[in-house]
DNA sequence: CGCGTCGCCTGTGGGC
DNA sequence: TGCCCACAGGCGACGC
């Protein structure tokens, strides 16, 4: 579910409210949560004591840095989500971890599906750890010129869904986000990455900045079943500007057709036929 | 190297 | 009402 948008989003508001607080206890209500630690003994031992100093983001990666050299990295996979806990409310279901704070409060890990992860790691382990460290550029931080990029799209021969998609490529772009790109650039999902024009690559460059920043903007997409919230379990907003993701049949925005939805690769694809080339 | 399929999990919604 | 199947924002392992 959460991609780059969102787990910005995420993290703005985690570095404001758990920046500077002591982690008092921690609670592990699932272990299956907890996957590249030795047990849940070690995670909640490396954790216990420690305090928060800042929250960054690679990709759809969290690291939250701890005193000495730790990382707290999170992964929320397609169902995870943290919610800052109300004194008064009850543990929504499929709780699965909470870190209470020594100030009062506590950070909440909710994940139906446990495609999500949490982990502690040294630095000596977070810089071993490949799927962190193997990222390509961060699509929103990382910001190249567009030249740069189209030698990127040359290098491969990669139709150019599963190249947006591909986290060692780009990180941070997922199903949604990738549909959206293609129809701002004007691109079919199938095009191959290496037959692009100039001007084909700095539209396709564009659109990753452009709709990454909106996105950001609007506080992420929220879909009908309410899977992504924000931090204080508030939906986003970018889901009514989509132009084609989940918009099936709906009018293209631009040309009025209407928008058309595939399997491909196993993936939901949303394109407009006429405005993709 | 690129690509399609499967599996990991659980919940939900549609069709019958 | 109930059952079964398809499907869901991610991602890595396979096999061709």
């Amino acid at each position: 579910m959460p991609e780059l948008p969102e787990v910005e989003v995420l993290r703005r508001d985690l570095d404001k409210e758990t920046s500077g607080k002591k982690i008092k206890s921690v609670e592990v209500f699932d272990e299956r949560s907890i996957k590249r630690n030795a047990n849940v003994k070690a995670f909640v031992n490396a954790l216990e004591g420690k305090k928060i100093t800042s929250v960054s983001r690679t990709g759809k990666w969290l690291d939250l840095a701890l005193d000495k050299t730790d990382h707290l990295v999170i992964h929320l996979g397609m169902s995870g989500q943290l919610l800052k806990a109300t004194p008064k409310s009850e543990d929504p279901d499929h709780l699965k971890v909470r870190l209470s704070f020594t100030q009062g409060g506590a950070l909440l890990f909710i994940d139906p599906r446990i495609f999500g992860e949490m982990a502690v790691l040294s630095g000596e382990e977070f810089a071993a750890t490949e799927d962190i460290q193997d990222l390509g550029l961060d699509a929103l931080d990382q910001q190249i010129s567009w030249a740069e990029f189209g030698r990127m799209l040359m290098s491969r021969r990669t139709k150019l869904k599963s190249l947006l998609m591909d986290q060692k490529f780009i990180a941070g772009l997922g199903n949604i986000y990738s549909d959206e790109v293609l129809f701002n650039a004007g691109l079919m999902h199938d095009r191959v990455s290496n037959s692009l024009s100039a001007q084909e690559v700095r539209r396709l460059y564009r659109a990753v900045i452009e709709v990454l920043q909106e996105a950001v903007k609007y506080r992420g997409s929220t879909l009908s079943d309410g899977g992504y919230v924000d931090l204080f379990g508030k939906p986003g907003d970018y889901r009514q500007y989509h132009k084609v993701y989940d918009r099936e049949g709906e009018a293209c925005r631009r040309c009025r057709r209407p928008v058309v939805k595939a399997k491909i690769s196993g993936r939901s694809t949303y394109y407009c036929e006429a405005c993709q080339v």
